[in-house]
Order: C-alpha cells, then sequence, then structure tokens
DNA sequence: TTGTAAAATTCGTAATTTCTAATTCGCAAT
DNA sequence: ATTGCGAATTAGAAATTACGAATTTTACAA
C-alpha cells in the first residue's frame, strides 16, 4: 500500500506531465502541492526507490508504468466519487473538490467498481473530465477552448479547465454549466473578449480568461 | 480537526466504557486498537491536553463530552457508510466493516448529513446497530440476547454483537440475518446450546457461544 | 567561455506516532 | 506493614513527512 502523501504527489506529477508533456520538475511539484522543494526532493527519492517515478537528480521525474498506473486510479475514484457528490447527493459542482481529495483515498477496488456500476457507468465528471474505466482507459470528445471557437456556431459546454471556486461560481453567475449551448456573436480585438449568447440569452460578455477555461464542442 | 489516530483512540475508548460502564484502563485500549500499552499512554496524555477525556495517570481515562461527541460522530458516520455499502451498492454485511473503517474519517459535516438524507434517516446498520442521528441520540428497540429468550416466543433478529466476518459467514450458511424469525424449540441443558426453528426450517442447533451474539425481539 | 541567477539538493532539525526495555505504581495477599 | 505481581509509565529510539539554511548544479546570457 501507499500513503495518502505518496497518492498526492503520484496524482502532481500525472497532473503536470499531462499538461507540460515533458519531465516534471521539483519546483512545480513543490507549488502544485503547497509545499517546499526540499520536501520534494526527499519524496522523490522515496518513490523512486519504491520504483514508482524515474528520477534523476536535477533532471526532473517522470512517472513509472506502476506510478502511472495508480495515479489513473486515484483519478478514477477522485472523479466517480465527484459524479456520486454531484448527482446522488445533491452537491453543486463547485463544492466537491475537497470531499473527493478525502474520498480519493480510500482502498478499495470492490467499492470503486461497485460505485461505478451503481452510477452506471458515467464516462464525464460534474466538471466535464472524462473518467477513467476500470482498465484506467479515458473516453475523449475532441472538445477544444471556447477562445479558439468560431463565430456564429452553435456550441455544447462539456467542460471546464479551471476547477476553483470562484471560477465555477462565476459561471453559476452567468447561467453557464456542463450541458449549456452557447454562440459566439461578436469578437472583440481589443482584449479578446466575447459576445456570446447563452441558452438564448444574448449580450453576454465573457473575457478572454474565461472563454480559455471553457471547453466546448460543436453541436 | 483530529488526526485519524486520535479519532481511533477515541471510538476505541467509547466501545469499551460503553461495555464496562467503568473507567478505561490502558491496556484495554491497547487491545482493541493492536497496538502498545506504551503507545497508548502517549496518546492519553495528548488527548487529555486537548481535553478529549479525563485522565489521571495509572486510573484509566473517561472521554469528556468533547471527547464523546467526536466519537459519536465517528460511529454515525461508519453506520450511515455502511448502511449505504450495503443497502445502496449491495455489498453483503459481513465485508463493509474495514471499508467502513475508512470511510468513517472522511471530514465533512454536510456530506454525512445529505448522505442520511439520500439514505432516508436509516435508525439501524446492516448489523442491527442504531445510528446516532445528527444530535447524537441513538435509538433502541430493548433487543435482548437470543441466549435469555424464551422458549417457544416467537422471535425477530434485530442484530449481532459479534461484527466478525466468521461470525456472520456462519450465520449466512444458517440462512440467519437481521429480520429473519426464529423460535426455540428446545433448550439442551448439558451445553446450553438450542434446536430452533429459523423462517420455517426446523431442526436448527446453535451453540450458547452464538445464541449470546445474536440480539432479537418479541414478534 | 564564463558568470550568475534560478533550480535542486543536502543536512540538520522538528513533529507525529509507534515501539522496546526498564522502571514505577497500586493493590491484594500475607 | 510488607511483599510481589500485573498494570502503567518513562525514556530512548525508529519511521514518516516536512521545513529552513547552506550548498551544489544547471542553464543561459554576455
Amino acid at each position: 500500500m501507499h500513503s495518502q502523501t505518496e497518492e498526492n504527489y503520484l496524482k502532481a506529477i500525472y497532473k503536470i506531465a499531462e499538461k507540460s508533456g515533458t519531465k516534471v520538475s521539483t519546483n512545480a511539484i513543490a507549488e502544485r502541492l503547497q509545499t517546499k522543494p526540499a520536501s520534494v526532493t526527499d519524496m522523490l527519492k522515496k518513490l523512486a526507490d519504491k520504483q514508482l517515478v524515474d528520477y534523476e537528480k536535477y533532471q526532473g521525474v517522470v512517472l513509472t508504468e506502476k506510478g502511472k498506473y495508480i495515479a489513473v486510479q486515484i483519478i478514477r475514484k477522485h472523479r466517480l466519487w465527484e459524479y456520486f457528490l454531484v448527482n446522488i447527493l445533491g452537491f453543486t459542482w463547485d463544492s466537491v473538490h475537497e470531499i473527493a481529495e478525502e474520498l480519493e483515498h480510500i482502498n478499495s477496488t470492490l467499492l470503486i467498481d461497485k460505485l461505478d456500476a451503481f452510477l452506471e457507468y458515467p464516462q464525464y465528471d460534474p466538471h466535464g473530465d472524462p473518467i477513467p474505466n476500470h482498465k484506467g482507459e479515458f473516453s475523449s470528445r475532441g472538445a477544444f477552448t471556447l477562445a479558439t471557437a468560431n463565430l456564429h456556431q452553435e456550441l455544447l459546454v462539456t467542460g471546464v479547465i479551471d476547477h476553483s471556486t470562484e471560477f465555477l461560481q462565476y459561471l453559476n453567475t452567468i447561467g453557464l454549466g456542463l450541458g449549456t449551448n452557447i454562440v459566439i456573436n461578436q469578437f472583440i480585438n481589443f482584449d479578446k473578449s466575447l459576445s456570446v449568447v447563452i441558452n438564448g440569452k444574448n449580450g453576454i460578455f465573457i473575457s478572454h480568461q474565461v472563454a480559455k477555461n471553457l471547453l466546448v464542442i460543436e453541436k
């Protein structure tokens, strides 16, 4: 078994590598986990001893297959629990992250498989992130950010990149959530902001910063 | 917040005191938690500092009101999760204890209240133990053990005292579970064993040891 | 090629929790 | 009142995870 701390490191390394596509630096891990580089170095040595990461001093780390498998299982658990919290217990999408961070460390493959079955094998969590299946395979919808979408195309919101409570609550205030229909009416060159139609309601402005954090597909 | 270890100590002290009704000894805690008396002494000092127990060297401990409240909340969480695992996810009653031991340490009052509501405020867990409500109040059915029941009385099984997998699986093999009807046909003086009718099936023998661990009420 | 700033590591230390071994305490029997 | 034994405690040490300060390494600009 692995400690909760080890699991959090593996997940952090996975997430950073997912975004950057390269070896993961000590500082990047420290920042993500709100800890200090010295602590990260200590843990990387430990994970390397357990063959969960390939680690060379000063060169960054990469997850081994074993490490990647564990990371994906934790992500699976996190996202399934989020789905449960929102769709079964009635939590809002902006309030489930912290609880799922705790639940993801519960250790029982049987529990997760039964939860998955009870939820009828959902493919996406309440933020639109794909839920890996029991083999660790992810679905993909080929979504792109609103910032790269075309004018006048009918779009469907399928996910968010930023998961912070503040961002999600802002989306709530403008009536935007997963499944919302959206059309870009106007592109403002000056600040790259957008004027959009949300579920038929016209003239809503969305900043470039927000658009970059919204995932959509063509309808 | 309190560590998982602290919570386990509080729960252990509560359970031992519940049975004995007296101050709880260091050795009793050590045995229940599969640890050494020296470790227990260390932790008792810590819990005393936090005002969760009243502790005098060599005299044993008692939970304070604060400590008792926390212990009851952990028991509430444990039993609600057991109910969820059995009645929603389809686990068997003999396989949920270990998972619930992990889930009981998830820290969110909102989560537990929402889970309670989703489960429709169950009063008893899959082993017949009462689930404290959000105020910490327990229900009681006034059950007694099969070992103290009368001949020929129609009885209903409402709980078990021993929660071990072995005991529960044995009950499965003789077709006995919560809600089972049972009548004592014969009392064997030699070894205090019983001949009983279970759900209409005659001539099943039950040892005194088993009878002492079954809770029943009159029908 | 060299100098320097940023990144990463080492080292010593701290807090938690646990353990073993040695010691002390409380109480029952004499 | 003393003795002796089991229960409980203290002391010292290990494992885990984290941190600050000092040091080393890397990468890149001049």
